[in-house]
DNA sequence: TCTATTAACGATAATCATTATTATTTAGTA
DNA sequence: TACTAAATAATAATGATTATCGTTAATAGA
């Protein structure tokens, strides 16, 4: 955990900017809660249990330029509030989400699927591809079992 | 287009939703700006050129329902609007989007280049696929001929 | 060390897209 | 023709985000 807010205070540094204390809470929020995807709100909250006096704009302002830096990704997933994202170490791209649009939960994939086909966007359109969005809708493995023991349960009833 | 119309129409009809004037007129400005990204306040200032007596929150509702009816796609290219996207004939997915980063051009992709990404998806976090969102970002055609030019001129000139 | 300069901050007002409300109109039907 | 429910227009309300502005903290030079 130290290690990586080191760099990001490199990166921050190396840009001019400082990592003050309130950039430091925030950071140490996102960290914490890598596996979430917290919109700025959530943030702000969970900040506020260390750091009481922080403002939301500050948390606004630190989290827009973490996403200047490519430190942490702004996604949206269509429900009117931007959610941000660490980016992995060493992540050169955006990792990818699936998203059960039962149960509402978002699950993370790492790997980059789309190495081939942004070959083919690149020499089929011409277009030099810098990063991606990819989301997909659909239904988690837990929902699917809910689903299949949902209908056994119907059919030994009737 | 009085073709599709009819089309949408009947989808309308099947789950007992009438097309209402304004709703057609809503569908038909979609219909003619097909090419363009346009938002629900874009969509509104169309309508009213035909249509004076229009309200902005019919507009919303008509494109809400029209998402429903996976008749539009809703999408977000992360500027705070919510921009609708006429689904093509008997397409069954959302189409790609290569955003230009430089000229903030937005261009579509029909092909399906998911397929491969999906099988993957399916097998490998058994998450049932039911739709996506791909947005490429990057540089466009258009955009890298410029960055060309620009650079070369700038060769003369030394 | 003291002071000047500037970045960063907190509080809060302003903005802007979207949604909710409500009274009215329309369309379909008995 | 009158009844009922859906749809509408106008507008108020909401909620996320951004801008403003006076204050504070950090830094650099005298």
């Amino acid at each position: 955990m130290e290690h990586r807010i080191e760099k990001i205070k490199k990166q921050l540094h190396s840009q001019s900017y400082k990592l003050t204390p309130q950039r430091e809470a925030t950071v140490r929020v996102l960290l914490e809660n890598e596996e979430d995807h917290l919109s700025a709100e959530d943030v702000y909250l969970l900040v506020k249990e260390k750091a009481p006096e922080i403002g939301l704009a500050t948390v606004y302002r630190t989290l827009e330029l973490l996403s200047e830096l490519k430190v942490v990704d702004k996604i949206n997933f269509g429900d009117g509030v931007s959610r941000y994202d660490l980016r992995k170490e060493g992540a050169e791209h955006f990792h990818h989400h699936l998203v059960c649009i039962e149960c509402g939960s978002v699950k993370e994939i790492e790997e980059d699927l789309l190495l081939d086909v942004e070959k083919i966007v690149e020499s089929q359109w011409g277009f030099e591809v810098k990063d991606h969005r990819l989301t997909f809708h659909g239904i988690c493995r837990v929902c699917q079992k809910q689903a299949v023991a949902a209908s056994s349960a119907k059919e030994n009833k009737e």
